[in-house]
DNA sequence: CACTCCCGCCAATTA
DNA sequence: TAATTGGCGGGAGTG
């Protein structure tokens, strides 16, 4: 370490050279002077955090041991907080004072200083919360070890952690992709869900240990083949997933983390002590087993917790049971997801140290919105899939195995975690208690369980049915929502899609089009798509595909997008799962089919807000594009699953939300059910803005609709037509319109890829901006034959007009929201499939990287962030991209 | 003393 | 085989 630290603090200016580094600069000075007190001081700069840092570090000073690396890492640290490290300085010398030990001392961080959650601060300072979609920021392990001064083995720890909330994602060897947290909603989502299921049943049976542990058993025996089978659920759940490392163990970190947070969200009281959760994560070992198990256990917690405090989620909080004060945890993260990812977030404000988040992501697709933007988030997506595709073993399926062990894992835990509750329940039962802290809020807790518990409901036909595959039928559910790779991966994916719509055909897979709508004046701009099942299933599968190549195909393919796809998802993806998929679809199908034209409106509404709702698959391709997914796509995807799943019951509803939508999603979203099927079809919108030139003009596509209405005879075309429909507003007559391509191609893939190109082309349009806009559209329906007729039907013709004019009207107050930043720029548009047509350009990928650090998320320094990005990624980029990005779907 | 949790050994995995 | 990952637990810092 010394050497590091001191190869780098000689040149001190290394951190320098860094760009985020501005604050490492003063970090070095330590070393350099042993002697200089002042330099020492710089240690005080650490604390940037809290003025009371310094006092501690000096206190801790006084320690000798441990100067020599301490300076070094002081060093290092003054990167960090090299911002305050500046002020610190008179500070510094009081402190500083009296002998030379003292300095070293002080220099020595304390052990605070060196604390994980710090280092994690440190680390999530240097990347932007809501990265502009497309660039995507990739992380060089070792780069940041140094960066931050310290021993790689920590920024695993950290990794680790954010790679199982989808934060990042592995791209390579010392590679991670960031992701940001557009996901975060979305993998919470699934979390919560994945939990309920696991954990949920003890939460609300509470005492019903039995009815939860067959329930389990049930699940488990299913599960477990399902997963095995599956790989998918990694998509959909991350959870168990993510860790598709795994091969390790399933003890690893990720794993870890995600039940820790599942107990997070089942709970009711959203308090879990260290003891509870350790005994539920220790797999069998309700009762403790060994004690060191436990010991390990808890020290693990501490790692995950110091993280997960970083992020915002969650605080130390002590409750008081009946042998005293425990420590515990509070969740103060987002409590409900509604099916948006971002919004939900912006509930659970307090949480979020980031205050910008919200907005940042608001931003992020209003910048979406615009053309220009998009097509950059749309590169990037691209690129970012790869990234995660590359994740551990792109090609390699590895995952899948790890999946399987965890959910066995998961049921395990889940018998575990009844039994824990039970414990405590029995305990906190009386107790309560107390103060402050939570309890266990067993009593609450236990009933609790609010949400979603029932998600059945909606579910009910995934958990339900699904059981016997479905193990994971929640997981899938997610998945679904991952679909919105599945726009994206469309491309790529397709081969996926075909099947399902094969299978069913039609049904809901059809969903083929959506229609997007654009508004005017907001600027914003909707698509709609009804994706629905198909979508999802699709999308399900492709990821899988994805992932896995199982899509082999596009694999090859679309190098970097399939990558990114996979990514997206992807992580979980670890693709091969195809073979799941089916089933996941058939699920989704049925749910999806129902719905069909129903479903339309609601969703869209959360779009405005930036994003795309999940409601609509399609729209999820959309989303894609709109969210973008940047990063997270699979977020996106799994948001969208989940809205679709989760849908809301009412359509009434949806169509208020729809009307809100900007504003807010429903409530009701968690709900799931069947219902949900409606949402799916559902047309999403994009908003784009217009701002610019377009203000004036509208657009709307629908999807699935839009054929009929638009006269698209989409359904006919099995595939995809994409109808679009523009919406002038009074003014708009000038404008232009849509344009919107017509896929048929029986391919599915295809479909995918010109919906992605579609997608992108929009982006490009946006920037030509000039007034008209352009609207493209593509869905991709898969099916064409069945899909057209259904799902369009109801919908379609009227649909549009009645989106059309609430959707304006949204999209105005949407556009209120976050405009800002985004502007579109009138686009025009094109068509899709070209992909290479488009333009591709674009990606103006930058990595925000660095720059965003300190920044906040807000919507500058998103935008900014992309500007910069030009650079593009990385390495492969650019032509890479281009192919994704276009034909990317298309396979090679 | 209990709670935290840093540190880094070293095994499992990968490349 | 070397490098990367990451489980694990000793034991130190903190209150």
């Amino acid at each position: 370490e010394n050497i590091f630290d001191r190869s780098r603090m000689a040149p001190k200016t290394p951190i320098k050279n860094e760009p985020i580094d501005l604050s490492k600069q003063k970090g070095c000075t330590p070393e350099r002077n042993p002697i200089t007190p002042v330099k020492i001081i710089d240690r005080p700069q650490p604390d940037p955090w809290t003025p009371t840092a310094n006092l501690k570090m000096l206190v801790s000073a006084a320690s000798p041991d441990m100067r020599d690396r301490e300076k070094k890492k002081e060093l290092f640290r003054p990167i960090e907080n090299s911002e305050q490290s500046d002020t610190p300085d008179s500070l510094e010398y009081d402190i500083v004072d009296d002998s030379t030990v003292d300095e070293f001392e002080k220099q020595r961080p304390s052990r605070k200083q060196k604390s994980l959650g710090l280092l994690c601060q440190k680390f999530l300072a240097r990347y932007p919360n809501y990265p502009l979609s497309t660039e995507k920021t990739t992380i060089s392990l070792d780069e940041v070890a140094s960066i931050l001064g310290v021993e790689r083995r920590r920024i695993y720890d950290i990794v680790n952690v954010l790679e199982s909330l989808h934060l990042v994602s592995r791209v390579a060897k010392n590679q991670y992709c960031w992701h940001g947290r557009h996901n975060l909603s979305q993998t919470l989502k699934m979390l919560q869900e994945a939990g309920e299921l696991q954990y949920g049943e003890l939460m609300t049976s509470q005492h019903k240990e039995q009815d939860l542990e067959y329930k389990f058993g049930e699940q488990k025996k299913e599960t477990i083949p399902d997963s095995q089978d599956r790989p998918l659920l990694e998509f959909s759940e991350p959870d168990c997933s993510s860790a598709s490392a795994n091969s390790r163990k399933d003890k690893s970190l990720r794993i870890m983390s995600q039940k820790f947070v599942m107990l997070f969200l089942v709970s009711k009281t959203k308090i879990v002590t260290l003891d509870i959760a350790a005994k539920i994560l220790i797999e069998e070992t309700q009762d403790t087993v060994d004690h060191s198990k436990f010991k390990t256990k808890v020290r693990r917690l501490y790692d995950i917790a110091n993280v997960l405090t970083s992020l915002g989620l969650i605080k130390k909080v002590h409750v008081t049971e009946e042998r005293g004060r425990k420590p515990a945890f509070k969740w103060i993260g987002p409590v409900e997801f509604p099916g948006k990812t971002d919004e939900l977030r912006g509930h659970s404000p307090t949480s979020d140290p980031l205050p910008g988040t919200q907005r940042g992501a608001c931003a992020q697709y209003q910048a979406s919105t615009t053309g220009k933007q998009r097509f950059t988030r749309h590169a990037s997506f691209n690129n970012a899939q790869p990234c995660e595709a590359a994740r551990r073993k792109v090609s390699s399926e590895p995952n899948s195995p790890r999946q399987e062990r965890q959910d066995e894992n998961c049921s395990k835990m889940i018998n575990l975690a009844a039994v824990c509750r039970q414990k405590i329940e029995e305990d906190t039962g009386n107790k309560a208690c107390d103060t402050e802290t939570i309890l266990n809020s067993s009593k609450n807790s236990n009933i609790t369980l609010p949400f979603s518990l029932l998600p059945v409901p909606g579910d009910s036909d995934f958990c339900v049915n699904p059981l016997p595959q479905a193990v994971f039928p929640v997981v899938q559910a997610d998945v679904p929502s991952f679909s919105f790779p599945v726009g994206i991966s469309g491309q790529a994916s397709h081969p996926s899609m075909p099947a399902a719509p094969k299978t069913e055909n039609g049904k809901p897979t059809l969903v083929p089009n959506q229609p997007f709508l654009c508004f005017p004046s907001s600027s914003l701009f909707m698509l709609c798509g009804g994706l629905q099942e198909n979508n999802l299933s699709e999308t399900l599968p492709t990821s899988g595909e994805v992932g896995n190549r199982s899509a082999e195909a596009q694999a090859a393919a679309p190098p970097t997008g399939c990558q990114k796809r996979s990514s997206h998802k992807c992580s979980s993806p670890s693709a091969p799962v195809d073979d799941e998929e089916p089933a996941a679809k058939k699920q989704t199908l049925e749910q999806s089919d129902l719905p069909l034209s129903l479903v339309v409106p609601k969703k869209p509404s959360e779009s405005p807000k930036a994003e795309p709702s999940p409601g609509s698959r399609c729209s999820s391709a959309v989303h894609l594009e709109t969210n973008c997914l940047d990063l997270a796509s699979p977020a996106a995807a799994e948001a969208a699953n989940k809205e679709s799943t989760k849908p809301l019951d009412c359509q009434e509803q949806e169509k208020q939300s729809q009307n809100k939508d900007t504003d807010e999603p429903p409530p009701g979203n968690e709900h799931i059910t069947k219902e949900n099927a409606h949402q799916p079809f559902q047309p999403q919108y994009l908003y784009v803005k217009p701002t610019a030139g377009l203000s004036s003009f509208n657009f709307l596509f629908s999807a699935n609709q839009a054929p009929g209405a638009i006269g698209l005879a989409a359904n006919q075309l099995p595939s995809l037509s994409v109808p679009c429909v523009m919406v002038p507003s009074a003014a708009l007559a000038s404008f232009p319109l849509v344009c919107s391509p017509s896929f048929t191609s029986p391919l599915s893939p295809v479909l995918d890829g010109s919906f992605s190109a579609a997608a992108s082309t929009n982006f490009s349009m946006s920037s030509l901006a000039s007034t008209t806009p352009v609207f493209i559209s593509t869905t991709a329906v898969v099916t064409p034959k069945v899909s057209p007729a259904p799902s369009v039907d109801p919908q379609q013709p009227a649909h549009p007009a009645l989106h059309l004019s609430p959707v304006l009207t949204r999209s105005c107050s949407a556009v209120k929201l976050d405009s800002p930043m985004c502007m579109g720029h009138p686009v025009t548009l094109l068509k899709l499939q070209q992909p290479s047509s488009a333009p591709l350009t674009p990606k103006s990928i930058r990595p925000a990287h660095h720059e965003a650090f300190f920044k906040t998320p807000g919507s500058l320094g998103d935008s900014v962030a992309w500007k910069k990005n030009e650079g593009n990624q990385t390495r492969n980029a650019s032509s890479v991209q281009r192919r994704l990005e276009i034909s990317s779907t298309s396979p090679d």
